[in-house]
DNA sequence: CTAAGAGTTGAAGTTAACTTCAAGTCAAGA
DNA sequence: TCTTGACTTGAAGTTAACTTCAACTCTTAG
């Protein structure tokens, strides 16, 4: 019963990660753990905030790596304030933007182009009426790049 | 100047795909490729279509061992159709749907919570006028469901 | 015919993000 | 005090999806 720290296998079940994660995001920087005298981990309840951030942060689709520097960005000095979290995640609402956008223009892309069966988005916008010989030009604006990019004609 | 199949090459540089990603899925059963005597792979155009599925539904979110068991559905007598394809790639609709469902959520889930800095959505959520006293209970029904599992209380 | 660019192979390497293992050591309730 | 479950470590294993390597062999323009 921790009044103020928490064990590893408390932290894991509150936060839902498996132990060995935590482990191994102690080794990466993510996280600190104090020890025991017989050098066991020890945490402190703000690593909960941390951890639910780097879940977050993930299924927003950012790599460790990235999770880290963000982190790195917080005062080191004092507990982060909420203003502290704030800061660092609002950056995700540009990612998440343009992530959602990359995905309704394929789904809308691919309403007008399975239609088709061409399954080449590029090649079916090229035949629309709006762009008529642009064998290799520009290509729809609004297509997430990757979509611009090889997909040749076939047959 | 191949009249009819492509070498390797070709392939790769019309598909986008690099040449070892090509010898690779064709050991994963995943394309086809003829010999020639002297042993080198030549691919009919119709590979080209392949790849451009495999390229859009890896973007889906597919595995390879989706993709796989997706192609497996083509007819194999002949070549597939339009009609074909188009019954294959109907189904990412769906996924593209919960996929954008699921960003959507988070991204509006930040806007009211980031505010307050908790980065729990959970426990924001249960806070608001509708749940009151719901410790542990079934959490707001329009959160993506990794969002309603661990996350906990902070201090 | 020949040079050289293109293609071939199996095996091993890469990266991210962890997990599993073996062999112990700690902590704490009865 | 003892027992037992929780915890410790470094090293190695895992999975996906490829890439890189070394050492050859083909194909083809000239």
């Amino acid at each position: 019963m921790g009044i103020d720290l928490l064990t590893v296998g408390e932290v894991a079940a509150r936060s839902g990660f498996a132990a060995s994660a935590l482990r191994f995001y102690e080794r990466e920087g993510l996280i600190l753990a104090r020890r025991t005298e017989g050098g066991q981990r020890r945490y402190e309840r703000s690593v909960l905030r941390r951890l639910a951030f780097i879940r977050a942060a993930q299924h927003v689709g950012l790599t460790l790596d990235e999770v880290r520097t963000a982190l790195s960005r917080l005062p080191a000095s004092r507990t982060p304030t909420r203003a502290d979290w704030t800061k660092i995640s609002r950056s995700w609402r540009k990612r998440l933007d343009s992530e959602i956008d990359a995905l309704v223009a394929l789904r809308d892309g691919l309403d007008s182009c399975i239609g088709c069966g061409c399954l080449s988005l590029k090649t079916c916008l090229l035949s629309n009426p709006h762009d008529e010989a642009a064998e290799d030009g520009p290509g729809a604006v609004y297509l997430p790049e990757w979509l611009r990019e090889p997909v040749p004609a076939d047959r």
